[in-house]
DNA sequence: GCTGTTATCGCAACTCGCCGCGATAGTGGT
DNA sequence: ACCACTATCGCGGCGAGTTGCGATAACAGC
């Protein structure tokens, strides 16, 4: 697939902060935050603006190759649109992530969508709870 | 109940600040940001610091008055601990808030516990979505 | 190629939430 | 009442993310 081609078919444009934001997150092997793909970009280009990331990292999203999910509540992570969708499990006490398949969440999914017509998306927010580790220290 | 001395058995101090905190939370109909509950008690009494704010949420939090939610994944909004617990659905496109029944979550909740020792708190985050009205419009 | 249009960039400034520090003021003990 | 102790306050400043604006450069049309 032509990256540029397709960029222009929605009017936008193929620029050298562009393909190396994109680059960044692919090669990424896991979630990363806005601030890491900017220092990855600025150690291939020199000078990148952060708010150059920010703004790349919407438009990629908008365009469909990237997502990003919001673990905590604070922190954002972003990662490429091709991998297979899961949802995240965050620890409030230790911080820990695990990744769960999207299929636990189906049920409530379905239900939200009968019940209410609302249309979830359990895989963009992190469930935040106690892991396992943290459940026994605590009690 | 007696505020004072119940904070006093914490260790915990009652300030004019802290009790203005409690009081707006407390007397606000829905849930607040923390930068409402600053303007609220900005108009009783003088200049009490953002900062003292946010530190008295906290604190009312740890002890168990008031508690927040992370909606979206960017804002935070606070409401009294004493209400019924409840879960929130954000619509993506109009950013409207729907409540629903904490019970909705308990089978996830449930499953989550036994499949991975996880204890969720789903009335913590907010479930993003889109909403019946914003579904058809975008179809 | 050359040129006009305009998406995008870099910069500066801003907001929100948070933190460290010295000053202030609740609180328990005399 | 007064004093010592220390939780809490206001202030200044930091970091992440956002926005407005003039400058730059990608793209389309000739």
């Amino acid at each position: 697939m032509d990256l540029a081609k397709d960029l222009r078919a929605k009017g936008k444009r193929l620029t050298v902060q562009r393909r190396l934001v994109l680059e960044a997150v692919q090669r990424a092997r896991h979630h990363v935050t806005a601030e890491e793909v900017a220092r990855r970009v600025r150690t291939q280009a020199a000078e990148i603006d952060p708010s150059t990331v920010y703004r790349n990292l919407e438009a990629l999203e908008e365009l469909g190759y990237v997502t990003h999910t919001h673990l905590g509540g604070r922190v954002t992570r972003w990662h490429r649109a091709d991998t297979h969708r899961h949802g995240h499990l965050v620890c409030r006490v230790c911080g820990a992530e695990e990744e769960v398949s999207v299929s636990l969440f189906a049920p409530l999914t379905r239900r939200l969508r009968t019940e209410r017509g609302f249309e979830a998306d359990l895989a963009h927010s992190a469930v935040e709870g106690i892991c396992r580790k943290c459940a026994v220290v605590q009690s």
